[in-house]
DNA sequence: CGAATTATTGACGTTGTTCAATGGATGTGG
DNA sequence: CCACATCCATTGAACAACGTCAATAATTCG
């Protein structure tokens, strides 16, 4: 039987703009895996074996200094794509955060299949240049940036990539209440900074009347507005 | 005339891979431009209207907040391709740091180029995949590390990038001198830290023997294995 | 040679880290 | 269903690293 007719993100991710006989073939060469929250993927410093597609789930990027500080590189939502194609080792690590679907394949399969059809390798390129750029983006936020401004520009882009492209969200507007797929010491590492230090951001922005905090992961957007002007 | 056949990069730029006739075809939909030290060839936010491969130079990719401090985002060496393909704008400014020589074509000659020369994308891809991983490890620096760490770092990968690939240079064993391309305030964009950071780190590390200054941009590593030992 | 630019150095202030204690939630076994 | 253990988050106080401001020194360039 073939996902991929089914699949959730057949129309975003890279597989996109394939036809049928093609997402046939590469359907022969993938399967689906669930993944549970807190389960690693990929190891940093390993072959690069396995690359997949993100179905439904958030997973975490992160690599560490020689002193085991923690760096989140990066974070993969619906159709974005994980691994390193053509490529001898993961220069960083993989995990869950949250329950989490994936279409995986072996590497070898993928890059072969990749090579033989230029539609995809497209898409694979565009996401990658997309990628590069929102990297980028969060490089300027971690050279040049405070800790209101760090964890305000978290918020904001968390809402963001939440919302499911369908709905047409745009920031702004009404309070959006969004559950968030990190802890406390997640969202430091994603922002180079202490627990600590984002608790006590949390609890300013509360008591200012920015967000709502109503358990440990469930935020509410109280004044969007406020919360752009913090973030630059 | 075909300038390409002479190109000083011709084997290791994203046309690499291309026959006689294709390079022909992306001769003519190119030209040669040189840039001075200082001057701006993209801007961020412009429409992205040029591409280019570096011939010969260095260049600063860099975006600033809203406040105006600036981090650099990457610097662009021989070989490397520039600018936004298939994208809208340019999400950073570009600028030459000494007198470089690029091979600039229009945007949109070079993405109908590319997408019908699936080689040409295919070594676009890589190069991409692999400037991702060397942005997404410079995270980790911005992120993660302290003053001497990010020095020290950015020093050893300078004296890696600016070493001719022919000359099969290995970093330690003998001192070697390096001219940096970049200015302290532009080393501290680069780091995200202030220029008096920058340059007390420097005096420290003269002081304990790591390395000599001979000139602003003249620096000799003394000691790589200790340089080594502060980067982590 | 002198002006302008860039870098260094010093004194001081601020932000965020570190260390330590407390509080609140979640889950398990009795 | 409660008692207890565990985990995660919050809060406070002291401290260190880096930033800021200001003065001086060294280069570069006309």
């Amino acid at each position: 039987m073939n996902f991929c007719q089914a699949c959730a993100v057949r129309n975003r991710a890279i597989c996109a703009d394939l036809d049928d006989t093609e997402i046939g073939l590469l359907n022969s060469i993938g399967r689906r895996r669930r993944i549970d929250a807190g389960e690693q993927l990929l190891w940093e410093g390993d072959d690069a074996v396995l690359v997949a597609n993100v179905i439904e789930g958030v997973l975490k990027l992160s690599s560490e200094t020689a002193a085991g500080k923690e760096q989140i590189l990066g974070l993969a939502y619906p159709s974005d794509f994980l691994g390193r194609p053509f490529g001898e080792t993961n220069s960083y690590g993989v995990e869950a955060l949250v329950p989490t679907e994936i279409c995986v394949f072996y590497r070898a399969d993928f890059d072969r299949f990749a090579r033989e059809h230029p539609k995809l390798e497209h898409r694979l390129l565009e996401r990658t240049l997309s990628e590069l750029d929102r990297t980028r983006r969060w490089m300027l936020l971690l050279g040049r940036m405070n800790a209101e401004q760090k964890l305000a520009s978290f918020l904001l882009e968390t809402a963001e990539r939440l919302a499911p492209a369908s709905c047409g969200f745009v920031p702004g507007g009404a309070p959006r209440r969004i559950e968030l797929p990190l802890s406390r010491q997640q969202i430091a590492d994603v922002l180079g900074l202490t627990i600590e230090t984002v608790s006590r951001q949390f609890t300013r922005m509360k008591k200012d009347g920015l967000i709502g905090i109503s358990g440990r992961r469930d935020i509410t957007i109280l004044d969007w507005q406020a919360l752009a002007d913090r973030a630059e």
